[in-house]
RNA sequence: GGGCCCGUGGUGUAGCCUGGUUUAACACGCCUGCCUGUCACGCAGGAGACCGAGGGUUCAAAUCCCUUCGGGCCCGCCA
C-alpha cells in the first residue's frame, strides 16, 4: 500500500489522525533544520514537514528534488495561526513526517511543473506532454472535460438514449472534408476510410428500431488545422427517431442545461466569479436573419455593431460605388461603429486594409463628430443623403458609420469579420457570458465554384423544408431558395454543433443524389446500403453532433482546442511527443500492397 | 497553396531596428554551503547558451541579406 487518503482530501477534522500519502515533490523549502515539502496529486497541495527528531529522516529528505515521487506516513497537524497558508485548500494543516519511501526519483524536468506563470514553447509542451499535464491548468481541463462528457452522458442516459459504438474502418463517402484512408492487406488495393462522422451509421440505427442513438466518438477529417481544428476530434453524437426540429433543439437545450448546472461550480471557479445562470429557451434564428444581421451563420451575440442594410437609401445617389452595387444586384450594408469616431485616420486605413484582405475592394466611412460628418466620400453625396444614412443608422456624434457595397456576400463577409475585429478592438465582449444560439433555416443547397456544381450545405441526408414532392420542381427554379430542416449550434460565435432531420424515404433521397449530381450508378455504389436500408421502414428521424473539444475549451475559457486534448498534434499535424506520423517499414508496405512514388 | 509573427543556457525573456565596451544580460530552474516556521522561503557562492540549421555580405554578424527546418495565428480548405 502506498497511501491512505489524497493530498488534497485532509482537512483540519484529520487533525491527530496518522496518514499515508503518496504523490510528487511540488516544491521544497530546506531551512535547514527543517524542511517542508508540498507533496501533489491529482487531488491537490498538501504541506508536510521533515523536523530534526528523526536525523535519520531528515538526512533522505535533504536528498528530495523537483518531481521525485514519494510514499510517506505522517501525523496530520494543525498549524498555528501565524503558519496558516489561505492560498491553498489544506493550509490549516501539515503532515509532519514519520517515514519517508523514494518510489522514484526524477531529472530535472524541462517544463517547471510548480510554474503556473510561465508557458514553455508549444513544441516543448507537446513533447514532454507527460510533463505538462501534470500543470495545474491542464489537470484541471482534463477533469472539466471529463464532468462535461460525463454530465452529458447521464442526461442522454436518461432521457433514454442508448450509447452504441460505430466502425472506425469503414467506407469513404464523397462530399464533406478529405477522408483519412487506411489500406486492407487482405483486401489487396483496397482501403477504409476512417469516419469524418458516424452519420450513416448512426441513421441505420434509426432503422434498426434503437430509437435513441448517442456516442462520444472520435472523428477524423484530413483538412489543415487551426486553434479549434485538430485531425481528430471528439463528438457528442446523437440520433433520434420520430423526430422534429423543435424535438431535437429543445433535447439539445435540456441536456445543456443540465450539463451547465453540472458543472456551475467549475466554470464560476474557472472565471473567478459567478457566472449568471443560462436563459431559456436558447435564441433561434433564421440563417436568412442571421446573415441579414451579422454577416454570418455563426455570429457572436455577446455585442451589437449589427449589420443595417442601407441599398434602399443609396440606390439613387451619385456615389457610384453605391449605387452600382444595389443596380447590380448586391448590397450596401452599414455599421455604426460606436464611440468610433476616436479612431485616428492610421486606424481607419488599417481597419481598410483588413477590410481588403477579407475581400472587400474598400471600406467607406463616415466619422459624426462636434464639427459635423467626417468623411472621404461625402462629397458625393447630398447633404440630405447622408443625413438619410446617419437617422437609419442611428448615428451620434462620437460614431463612425462603415460601409460595405459589393455582391451580398461578400459584403456580408467582410463586414462580418470586421464587426468580430471591431468587437474585440473596442472590447464590447463580455468573455466570462455563454451566449448560445440556435441557426435554423439553412439552405438546403450552395453553389460550388470550384466543383461547378450544387453541393450540400449540410450533407447530403438532409431533408428539404416544404412539400418533398415537388423538390425538382424548385430545384429546377431556384436551387438556392429551399431551405433545409438543419440547424446550427452556436456558442459565441462558434459552431459547436450541427445537425438536421434527415430524408427517411428513398425516392427523396435518391432525387437529393441527382441534383447533386450523382449518377445513378454512383449513387448506388457510394450509398446503396443506405437506399437499401430507407426501403424497409425507415422511421422518420433526425438528430445532431456537438463538437466536445469546442465546447470544453469555450467553457473552460481557453484559447485552442490543445489545451482541452491530452495528446494534440501541431499544426503541421505533427506528434511531437511520439513523431507520429512517420516512416514504416518496406514490409509493411509490401503487405498492404502499397508502392511508394 | 498563400499571408503575418516567433526561434538566444534546462525554461521564459532582453539584446537584433541603428553590426564593433558583450567576456551575450536578466529572471526562474539547477549545483554547493548556511539556516527550525517557510509556503514563489531567505542568504552566500557556482556551473550552464557561441544565439534553430546552412549559405552570403563585411575587417567584423545573435544583429544585415538569402535559403531551409521547426512552432504559432490566419486565408484557402473544413458536407
Amino acid at each position: 500500500m502506498y497511501r491512505s487518503r489524497s493530498c488534497g482530501s485532509l482537512i483540519l477534522k484529520d487533525q491527530g489522525s496518522e496518514v499515508q500519502l503518496a504523490g510528487w515533490v511540488h516544491r521544497r523549502r530546506d531551512h535547514g533544520g527543517l524542511i517542508f515539502i508540498d507533496l501533489r496529486d491529482r487531488s491537490g497541495l498538501i504541506q508536510i514537514v521533515f523536523n530534526q527528531d528523526n536525523k535519520n529522516l531528515h538526512a533522505q529528505a535533504e536528498k528530495l528534488r523537483s518531481e521525485f515521487v514519494i510514499s510517506i506516513k505522517g501525523n496530520v497537524t494543525k498549524r498555528t495561526a501565524e503558519a496558516v497558508n489561505k492560498n491553498i485548500p489544506t493550509g490549516e494543516i501539515e503532515v509532519v513526517v514519520t517515514s519517508l519511501d523514494v518510489l522514484n526519483t526524477s531529472k530535472t524536468p524541462p517544463i517547471e511543473i510548480a510554474d503556473a506563470t510561465t508557458e514553455p514553447d508549444e513544441n516543448i509542451r507537446l513533447k514532454y506532454r507527460y510533463l505538462d499535464l501534470r500543470k495545474d491548468k491542464m489537470r484541471e481541463n482534463l477533469i472539466f472535460r471529463h464532468k462535461i462528457i460525463k454530465a452529458i452522458s447521464d442526461s442522454l442516459d436518461a432521457d433514454g438514449f442508448l450509447e452504441i459504438e460505430t466502425p472506425f474502418l469503414t467506407k469513404s463517402t464523397p462530399e464533406g472534408a478529405r477522408d483519412f484512408l487506411v489500406p486492407s492487406r487482405v483486401n489487396s488495393g483496397k482501403f477504409y476510410a476512417l469516419p469524418q462522422s458516424p452519420q450513416l451509421f448512426k441513421q441505420l440505427l434509426m432503422v434498426s428500431g434503437m430509437e435513441k442513438y448517442f456516442q462520444i466518438v472520435r472523428c477524423f477529417r484530413d483538412e489543415d488545422l487551426r486553434a479549434d481544428r485538430q485531425p481528430e476530434f471528439t463528438q457528442a453524437d446523437i440520433e433520434m427517431s420520430f423526430c422534429s426540429e423543435k424535438d431535437v433543439m429543445d433535447m439539445i437545450e435540456k441536456m445543456m442545461t443540465e450539463t451547465m448546472q453540472a458543472l456551475e461550480k467549475d466554470i464560476d471557479q474557472y472565471r473567478g466569479k459567478k457566472i449568471p445562470k443560462l436563459a431559456l429557451p436558447f435564441p433561434r434564428m433564421s440563417w436568412d436573419e442571421a446573415m441579414e444581421r451579422y454577416g454570418t451563420d455563426k455570429p457572436d451575440t455577446r455585442f451589437g455593431l449589427e449589420l443595417v442594410n442601407i441599398s434602399d437609401l443609396v440606390k439613387e445617389v451619385g456615389f457610384k460605388v453605391f449605387s452600382g452595387a444595389v443596380k447590380s444586384g448586391g448590397v450596401v450594408k452599414s455599421i455604426n461603429v460606436k464611440g468610433g469616431a476616436k479612431f485616428s485616420r492610421a486606424e481607419m486605413d488599417k481597419l481598410e486594409a483588413q477590410a481588403k484582405q477579407f475581400g472587400a475592394k474598400g471600406l467607406a466611412w463616415l466619422a459624426i463628430t462636434e464639427e459635423g460628418l467626417k468623411s472621404p466620400i461625402a462629397k458625393f453625396f447630398k447633404p440630405e443623403e447622408l443625413e438619410a444614412i446617419v437617422k437609419l443608422m442611428k448615428g451620434e456624434v462620437g460614431d463612425t458609420l462603415i460601409f460595405g457595397a459589393d455582391k451580398t456576400d461578400i459584403v456580408n463577409d467582410v463586414l462580418g469579420r470586421i464587426r468580430l475585429e471591431l468587437g474585440e478592438k473596442l472590447d464590447l465582449i463580455d468573455k466570462d457570458s455563454f451566449h448560445f444560439l440556435w441557426i435554423t433555416d439553412f439552405p438546403l443547397f450552395e453553389y460550388s465554384e470550384t466543383e461547378k456544381r450544387w453541393v450540400s450545405r449540410h450533407h447530403p441526408f438532409t431533408a428539404p423544408h416544404g412539400n418533398w414532392a415537388d423538390l425538382e420542381e424548385r430545384f429546377a427554379k431556384d436551387p438556392a431558395s429551399i431551405k433545409a430542416q438543419a440547424y446550427d449550434f452556436v456558442l459565441n460565435g462558434s459552431e459547436i454543433g450541427g445537425g438536421s432531420i434527415r430524408i427517411h424515404d428513398m425516392n427523396i433521397q435518391r432525387k437529393v443524389f441527382k441534383m447533386l449530381g450523382f449518377a445513378e450508378e454512383e449513387a448506388r455504389r457510394r450509398f446503396g446500403f443506405l437506399l437499401d436500408a430507407l426501403e424497409y421502414g425507415a422511421p422518420p428521424h433526425g438528430g445532431i453532433a456537438l463538437g466536445i473539444d469546442r465546447l470544453v475549451m469555450l467553457l473552460a475559457g481557453m484559447d485552442s482546442i490543445r489545451d482541452v486534448i491530452a495528446f494534440p498534434k501541431t499544426q503541421s499535424a505533427f506528434c511531437p511527443l511520439t513523431g507520429a506520423p512517420d516512416v514504416v517499414d518496406d514490409k509493411q508496405l509490401k503487405e498492404l500492397h502499397i508502392k511508394l512514388a
